[in-house]
DNA sequence: ATAAACTTTCAGAAATTACTGAAAGTTCAG
DNA sequence: CTGAACTTTCAGTAATTTCTGAAAGTTTAT
């Protein structure tokens, strides 16, 4: 898996954006091989191109698959595993999104929640409790927000994107539609 | 500042959540404490509350200050500098999503504009940059969305939000009607 | 100018996270 | 069943990140 410079360079780009991104150096790293490399990978192919340890390459693809972000193939007469990212490029941003929203809001929404059951009992306690109310409702909205973006067709989702503030005008359209409706 | 039990779980849930928001264990906690509570706090206090050194509450707060998501006053007579959250709950939402942007996107598609510039040198560089210039559009994509959204006034934001699934048919109204006008 | 009351800085220590490589586990052909 | 060709696991080590606390810096009152 020998790289021109250029190549590297995108791939080590992976590496170090890789904890932004919610993962690890290493693993940022194999992400961005498999994607620039039309050929599925096997784990040795992977491990030498970046220099790290077979073990590593195996609990790297581990964390790449809970993200559901590569998939699994098969060569006749070869028992490796070959690995390539699963899904268009859209597919794999909207699967990170999905899978951020997991770690990042769901435990914080759930624990407001829970929290928002019981009653305050003082008087600071009545503050706390309007803020967290506060992000309790946002969390939900953009939540709810983000699954409704998700089921679009990502036809219909180009559209609204490129829409852009075009989406101003269209919701006061809207408006003006249902008051002469 | 003591704090209930129940604040106090709060507390150190942002700190657990920190580091997935973007900020450390200690920064979230500074935050969540920032948040709940009505008055600002003193450096002091916020060390004696969260039981970290001094020290690092100076460097939690600027950390947060450049994040945009404190604000700094002074009591008269009083020579220390007291910290509260700046903005509103969406206010400091749509920071927390401006930062992250910066930090987790624009380097990359600075990066990406770049190597697309170059001509392949080869068949491997020709695949590769096909992908990346779908990474690239969808980034450009993305970003210009966001910079719409966060120009939008909060009201017709939440207009927005609201509408959930009815964005679709909001659009395909649109197509609609510029057909008939 | 001095001192008191703060805040900031930063070298080193502590805590956390990531990586290696050897051993254990799995699968399959013969 | 055995061994070859793989993959996974995990204890120990390495690298990175975070935290402390003492020293230096800043501001204000006198």
């Amino acid at each position: 898996m020998k790289m021109t410079e250029k190549l590297e360079s995108f791939v080590m780009h992976c590496g170090e954006m890789g904890s932004r991104w919610g993962f690890n150096r290493t693993v940022g790293q194999m992400y961005g091989l498999l994607i620039i490399h039309e050929e599925a990978l096997s784990a040795i192919q992977i491990s030498e191109a970046l220099n790290i340890s077979r073990g590593n390459v195996s609990m790297g693809i581990k964390e790449l698959q809970s993200w559901r972000l590569v998939q699994v193939h098969h060569k006749p007469k070869d028992r490796k595993e070959y690995y390539s990212p699963a899904g268009s490029i859209w597919e794999m941003a909207s699967r990170v999104f999905e899978e951020r929203r997991k770690r990042e809001i769901d435990p914080t929404l759930s624990l407001l929640r829970d929290n928002l059951l019981d009653e305050p009992g003082n008087q600071q306690e009545v503050y706390a409790q309007e803020k967290m109310h506060e992000i309790h409702d946002l969390l939900e909205t953009v939540t709810h927000w983000a699954g409704e973006l998700q089921s679009m067709s990502p036809d219909k989702l180009n559209t609204l994107m490129k829409l852009g503030s075009g989406v101003s005008k269209v919701i006061d359209m809207k408006d003006k539609l249902l008051k002469n409706g």
